[in-house]
RNA sequence: GCGGAAGUGGCGGAAUUGGCAGACGCGCUAGCCUCAGGAGCUAGUGGCCGCAAGGCCAUCGGGGUUCGAGUCCCCGCUUCCGCACCA
């Protein structure tokens, strides 16, 4: 009976859908694992690099089910989003039309790779039962004061007359037409996200089963920095500069440098410029230097290196604890989105105001010395960024860096100049897209009651069928009437509806609650159900949302516990990022041609050869490079198996066949294979359970698998696929009930280890082994830990570092008798004879080392 | 520039607690089987010396700790990733 893959992964893939096999309920009686992989952008095709993702949890959630666990395993699409709406704009499908129909041929894909999924809990975000519940929490959210509506800048394409996602900037310039980009002042949706920073930031510690690197670059992002803000009052007030007229507030580190800020420098975006910019002899000049620095600031960052450039306003402040007025300058490198958008510049203390002031010529003054003694500035050829003691700085020289520091922001504080403050470098999120093809944020806009919140039960604002997608203009929603044109709730006068729609962020930060409830029309999901299935315990995808993604997901937990709809704070318990797949040393996709392409490898090896190659190739975080024999080989492995079963089927499928517990005695060659069974289950439940190297786990059967080989070849019937002789009748001829045993206890073990991996193969097996149930409900194998130790163990001893002989000895042999018999061995006394043995350390079952001299 | 990870045969990778480096697979070589083999089975396969027994060298390079280092420490090189004027 040759090996035929495709048949069997029709015949079971069949039978797991009609029985429902992967479909669960709520059951307290057991212990529950929650199994995720990100769910999909429907792209259209699925590439082998993300069906190694799958894989990999499929592999999980099918191990944590034969090992008792009560698993959801669902699957969804992340359904909106850009592509699906640009194709539109080309002249393609409805996103509707396109999206439906890609997801239905991914899900197609999916299934024909044999991954267990609760398909009844499929979610596609596009629907409006789901987004619904989007518009429900933003509400929530800003009742809450956590989702807020301010102007920001965003980015804009003047030749396509619309707003461009940061995604959709290349090297400064519109991804379409390549015009370079400007910033424009836009009304925006916010979620403060901002406001669990330090939560968000601090939990990172309780998060043990992420990978570090996750976490460093979520720490990093946040971004946390305390220091003080001062206020440096103006020499003179700025007209129309409304009430910041009179102080510039800075944000400092370090505050105990301020006696050598010798002048103070504002962002572009600074309010106060404009302002200064009306005042000056030459407004015009004035302004258009500041706007050359707003616009080039974005396509100067991509080339790495921007020159400091600045220019003088003409005012100046009062440093407050000199009481000197330092000037006042404009630069382009000081932030308008971090901080206060202003910085007190302290050249001989930080390197980039070093620079600009040895540039523009402005006084360095050094108030900070390593040994508490005058350092001349002239000599200093960086800035001198260490702390140390203080110099020059009135009452507080000779104090160390962090003493002054406490003691001149409370001096301050008592004025109110200065005051303590955390900074973030987090930003709160910016949600609103002015595109079509998203969740419609549920606002409406009435001229006599402000910003009105649709009402819960006329949720869901329905995205409405656009038959046109220019690309120009602002958001198409706000070309249907019917769509803009509402009544208000709260009067009922004409109102106005919110035209942007919400990032598909917003989408992807939830979706894990409603698999858990998926069908709820009443709430997003029922707390009792989320409580019992959430937190997620194993959630595997690309480290490319180590920071967006991810982090948004642990603010809406957050946020959903303090509406008290969850009772954690963090929704994913253990984190894999798994790696990419390559083809020609290159990521996969469309544009570069070099995509590998599931259903084409399913046709010529089935779909177990390409789920264990995947697993075989290299550990799951792992980069892997796409290769075609590797694959064969994978075949090649579960042809071998299909051989060995083959082989010992009709001997050892029988009734009765007993356990070798039950045997009298084994031979050597027995005992051996069954050690190897034995061992082979310890090692594959710990490199799946404990270590996640699925690739050893795979080496660890193939292991066992020569071994069966080998053994076979050692009884009478010879190896299998070895055509049979002759003068060997092979059915029958053996006589040993020892073997038999043997060979169905290590066989039975092998397919239940590997069915997370080749589900259909084993399947099939199990089958011709004569079980009814299918192994996807059969028991992990266990092992006996008096059986998978060996018996015997061979010890290396060295002599003075180098292993001269190896011992063969018993396994529980003891130390005094390891070194013994190292001693008299013939091989090590040629070393040791005439010499003196100056040292022995034996370490027990492992090796012997001997220090001779 | 800063931060992180990594560097092991011809290739992918293994080595679990500091204890036999190279498991397992690919590739390659030989034998068997065969009308045939790009199937299967068996054996071999880090380099150098040697008929062999055996020896020497070997985990990016250089030092160190240790009876013993791929693994720990220091210095350097290379690659990949993240951040990139965050005051």
């Amino acid at each position: 009976m040759d090996y035929h893959p495709q048949e069997l992964d029709r015949k079971w893939q069949q039978r797991w859908a009609a029985s429902r096999a992967f479909e669960v309920t709520e059951d307290p009686s057991r212990p529950k694992f929650y199994c995720l992989e990100m769910f999909a952008y429907p792209s259209g095709h699925a590439h082998v690099g993300h069906v190694r993702n799958y894989i990999i949890g499929d592999v999980v959630a099918r191990t944590k089910r034969m090992r008792g666990y009560n698993v959801l395993h669902p699957f969804g699409w992340d359904a909106f989003g850009l592509p699906a709406e640009n194709a539109a704009i080309k002249g393609g499908l409805h996103p509707d039309v396109s999206t439906r129909s890609n997801i239905a041929h991914m899900k197609g894909q999916l299934q024909r790779l044999g991954i267990s999924y609760a398909w009844e809990r499929e979610l596609a975000t596009c629907d409006p039962e789901y987004y619904k519940w989007n518009q429900w929490l933003f509400i929530r959210m800003f009742e809450k004061g956590l989702a807020y509506r301010r102007r920001s800048s965003v980015n804009w394409c003047p030749s396509c007359n619309t707003v461009l996602a940061n995604e959709q900037v290349v090297d400064g310039g519109c991804w379409r037409c390549g015009t370079p980009v400007e910033t424009r002042d836009l009304e925006q949706w916010f979620f403060r996200i901002t406001a669990y920073a330090d939560e968000l930031l601090g939990d990172t510690a309780t998060l043990t089963r992420w990978p570090e690197k996750v976490l460093t670059m979520q720490r990093n992002w946040i971004g946390r920095s305390e220091g003080a803000r001062v206020r440096f009052p103006l020499e003179r007030k700025v007209e129309g500069a409304g009430a910041a007229a009179d102080a510039i507030e800075v944000f400092t580190t370090r505050i105990d440098t301020i006696h050598g800020a010798t002048f103070v420098l504002l962002g572009p975006e600074h309010p106060l410029v404009a302002a200064m910019a009306g005042q000056s002899p030459d407004p015009a000049s004035f302004r258009r230097q500041a706007q050359a620095f707003r616009t080039q600031d974005r396509a100067a960052r991509i080339s790495g290196e921007i020159e400091k450039q600045g220019f003088d306003t003409g005012f100046r402040a009062i440093n407050p604890f000199t009481d000197e007025p330092v000037p006042i300058w404009v630069a382009n490198f000081v932030l308008g989105e971090y901080g206060t958008g202003a910085v007190m510049a302290v050249p001989a203390h930080d390197q980039r105001d070093f620079e600009f002031a040895r540039k523009f010529n402005l006084p360095i003054r050094v108030v900070v010395t390593p040994d508490g003694r005058p350092l001349p500035a002239a000599s200093l050829t960086e800035a001198a960024e260490a702390y140390g003691t203080l110099v020059d700085s009135g009452p507080y020289s000779g104090l160390g860096s962090a003493e002054a520091q406490a003691r001149m922001t409370a001096a301050m504080r008592e004025r109110g100049l200065a005051e303590a403050t955390v900074q973030y470098r987090l930003k709160d999120w910016g949600i609103s897209r002015q595109r079509y093809w998203g969740t419609p944020i549920p606002m409406i806009y009435c001229e006599k009651d402000g910003i009105v919140p649709v009402p819960d039960e006329q949720l869901p604002v329905v995205l409405p069928k656009v038959a046109q997608f220019s690309g120009r203009g602002d958001s198409p929603l706000a070309q249907v009437p019917e769509f803009v044109n509402v009544s208000c709730p709260t009067c009922g006068g004409a109102a106005r509806r919110e035209t942007d729609t919400m990032d598909t962020f917003v989408d992807s930060s939830w979706y894990f609650y409603r698999f858990a409830d998926p069908r709820n029309d009443g709430m997003p999901f029922d707390p009792a159900k989320v409580k019992y299935w959430l937190p997620v315990d194993f959630y595997s995808g690309g480290v490319e949302h180590a920071i967006l993604h991810l982090i948004y997901s642990r603010f809406f937990a957050r946020v959903f516990r303090d509406l008290g709809l969850v009772d954690h704070s963090e929704p994913f318990a253990q984190l894999l990022t798994q790696g990419m797949v390559l083809k020609g040393g290159a990521v996969m996709s469309k544009s570069k041609g070099n995509v590998v392409d599931p259903d084409t490898m399913l046709q010529k090896y089935g779909a177990d050869a390409l789920r264990l190659y995947v697993m075989f190739v290299a550990p799951p975080e792992k980069e892997v490079e796409w290769n075609d024999a590797g694959l064969e080989g994978s075949f090649r492995f579960l042809a071998r198996v299909w051989r060995l079963v083959d082989h010992w089927c009709e001997t050892v499928g029988g009734e009765g066949v007993g356990s070798p517990d039950d045997c009298r005695e084994l031979n050597p060659a027995e005992r051996a294979v069954r050690r190897k069974a034995h061992d082979t289950i310890r090692r594959v439940t710990a490199d799946i359970e404990e270590r996640q190297q699925l690739n050893t786990a795979v080496s660890a059967m193939m292991e066992l698998v020569n071994d069966l080989y080998a053994f076979s070849e050692q009884t009478v019937t010879g190896a299998p696929g070895r055509r049979a002789d002759e003068d060997v009748d092979r059915a029958g001829v053996i006589e040993r009930r020892e073997a038999i045993c043997v060979v169905r206890e290590a066989l039975e073990a092998l397919v239940r280890m590997l069915s997370p991996f080749a589900p259909h193969t084993a399947e099939e097996i199990w089958e011709r082994l004569g079980h009814a149930q299918p192994i996807a409900e059969a028991a992990w194998p266990a092992f006996n830990p008096e059986v998978a130790k060996a018996e015997e163990i061979v010890v290396p001893v060295q002599v003075n570092g180098k292993v001269r002989s190896r011992l063969t000895v018993p396994a529980e042999v003891s130390e005094r008798e390891l070194e013994r018999l190292a001693l008299a061995d013939p091989a090590i006394q040629s070393y040791t004879s005439g010499k003196t043995v100056k040292k022995v350390v034996v370490a027990r079952g492992r090796l012997v080392s001997l220090v001779v001299q």
